[in-house]
DNA sequence: ACATTGTATGTGATCGATCCCACAAATAGA
DNA sequence: TCTATTTGTGGGATCGATCACATACAATGT
């Protein structure tokens, strides 16, 4: 059983010591002025009762509100797998900067995006960021405009607040200049169609990879055949479905640029059952670099990366930085690179 | 631009609202003994100033901790997408209680470990929760016991602190079970060998699944072959090609139970080279019901799901109940469940 | 020997809330 | 009408730290 010790404070500290509050103030602060006699005795009755500063007493005084640093608010981030690294670089950054952060899942519903975006003004975070779990518009309670924030994988539909997304014309340029490259001049793009909640188009990540297929093409003097191009709704019967309506066509791709890694997948489920391999005779990209689909799947699948963890990192920075109550809101653009493996 | 107002204090709205401090805060904690008509004066002055108390000066006072509610300590878990479900299932279970959750992620440093240990203790956390990314036994620095405490999804290697973690050997059984049902004798197994970080045996996860996988055969007498059982080391080709191995068998398995879905992913491909078909050739089990991989093959993943939402809710549960520190510590195992799609 | 500087320590005020007690005003009971 | 009781409000003490200032004592210079 656990013997949880009485929390003491610092007059117990300085009484043990047989030193004043100030003097244990002082060593904690590591201030000059002590006597390395007094401080080591300090340091002694310190560490035998394990005594911590009290964190609301030393913020109430000194306003450092290192409290907590930020208060990091997602719809969906933490329930699913696809966008942890954001989370993970806003965490590194801030920890590097000895801060902690609050972490709220709000999930789709207003109310308890509003309750949490409370919740944290409550308690005083220096910053916030709003991240989705994908690229979309989003639009945020009126009290998000009280403390500084950044918007991470999505935006405000007035453009009223600053947000970092992906580049995701950048991405769809590089994975199809990549196919393009490899002597790829028939490819099938499964482009995203209907978002996880149904949200209306334009969808950013849509649009804005398909600019880049169509760039890239323009590029290589390939000119561009609507029919190579359907949209999933995402699940795993409709991707191995539009493979298989790829393949029957009268000139069949060579190549196919997934909107994603889990499109992918039913992907190769469908190239196998034809009996066609990858990269051999059909080679294909996916989009997102989620490690274990990309790096799990045999052969293992070339892609395009996600910045997700630039986008937390970058978010954090930008907020630490004070620039938000300088510059008026803009969007930060970060790009997607290519991840080579081997199915193309 | 923002213009973030400057921060009031209960005095400020006093004044404006030509009360008192003490009938501020009695509005504030809803107090009986306001009259009605003070009370919307009292209230319109602090809507009108985006007024909210200060969680640092209320909480040295009443010393109600909820200031952070708890802590959690991860290893990987935020890096990574397999056990992100136990952050969500401790975040849900605290919110429904009010409080918010700091998320540090300390990697597999020890150093940094105790730096987040000693971080979460400053703010004065209510407990703490330590949360693995895979199933493993784990050592913390001392003043883990300064606060009540559970892990989730490993243990102390000394028993000294209370666990949550899969009861791995129910899930093997499950799973080989599932596949006996369907009239399948010869069952491959392909467990889990190294780990992610190398962690020497015995692995709770490889050898609870073999347990279970043992006990079922038994139940339906079948004798333990162990020339069907194979270790993987994780990586993709290791995967691949443990499934060519055993397919090239005398007697070939009629299904495969894959220690997790990852594995499967290896497992499917080298099925589909091999132009067997699933589940009609060959039936395939996996573990871990990692959605994306799992609902996006095709075809969809029988699977074994793995606890983490239950695990971190109960972790939050168990320390909200104060039974930390009224019970010896011990260990809470939690059922793996089957979830069927359609690879049997 | 006395003023001067510097170092080490103690002390009261302070941050922003809550809580308790004192007290005024309104209502009820005798 | 006068005392109880209830209801609403104000103000001092308090939580645990930091900070500015006061003070004690030693070392230094003239």
């Amino acid at each position: 059983m656990n013997t949880l010790s009485r929390r003491h404070n610092i007059e117990d500290i300085a009484e043990m010591a047989g030193v004043s509050r100030g003097t244990v103030s002082r060593v904690l602060n590591n201030h000059p002025a002590v006597s390395d006699e007094t401080r080591t005795k300090v340091l002694d009755v310190i560490e035998k009762l394990n005594y911590r500063p009290n964190f609301s007493a030393r913020h109430m005084r000194t306003d450092s509100s290192n409290l907590v640093g930020f208060g990091l608010i997602t719809d969906e981030v933490i329930t699913t797998p696809y966008a942890v690294d954001m989370i993970r670089g806003a965490q590194e950054a801030l920890w590097a900067r000895g801060k902690v952060m609050l972490v709220v899942n709000a999930g789709y519903d207003t109310q308890m995006t509003e309750a949490s975006l409370e919740a944290l003004l409550e308690r005083r975070v220096e910053g916030i960021i709003y991240a989705a779990m994908y690229h979309r518009p989003v639009e945020l309670p009126a009290p998000a405009t009280q403390v500084p924030i950044v918007l991470t994988n999505c935006f405000a539909v007035d453009r009223s607040l600053t947000s970092v997304v992906p580049d995701e014309v950048s991405g769809g340029y590089a994975a199809t200049k990549h196919i393009l490259s490899r002597g790829h001049r028939r490819i099938g793009f499964i482009n995203l169609g209907a978002t996880p909640r149904n949200v209306p188009p334009p969808l950013p990540a849509s649009n804005g990879r398909l600019e880049g297929y169509k760039r890239a093409l323009a590029e290589y003097d390939v000119p561009f055949d609507p029919t190579l191009v359907h949209y999933t709704n995402q699940t795993p019967e409709n991707n191995y479905q539009l493979t298989l309506d790829l393949m029957k066509l009268p000139q069949p791709p060579t190549a196919i640029f997934c909107g994603n890694d889990r499109t992918a997948l039913g992907c190769y489920g469908a190239l196998a059952d034809l009996g066609l391999r990858i990269p051999d005779d059909v080679a294909v990209v996916g989009f997102d670099n989620f490690k274990d689909i990309a790096d799990g799947l045999w052969p293992p699948l070339t892609t395009v990366q996600l910045p997700h963890y630039e986008m937390g990192k970058w978010a954090v920075e930008f907020l630490l930085s004070g620039s938000v109550l300088e510059n008026e809101p803009f969007q930060k653009l970060i790009d997607c690179p290519l991840v080579e493996r081997e199915s193309v």
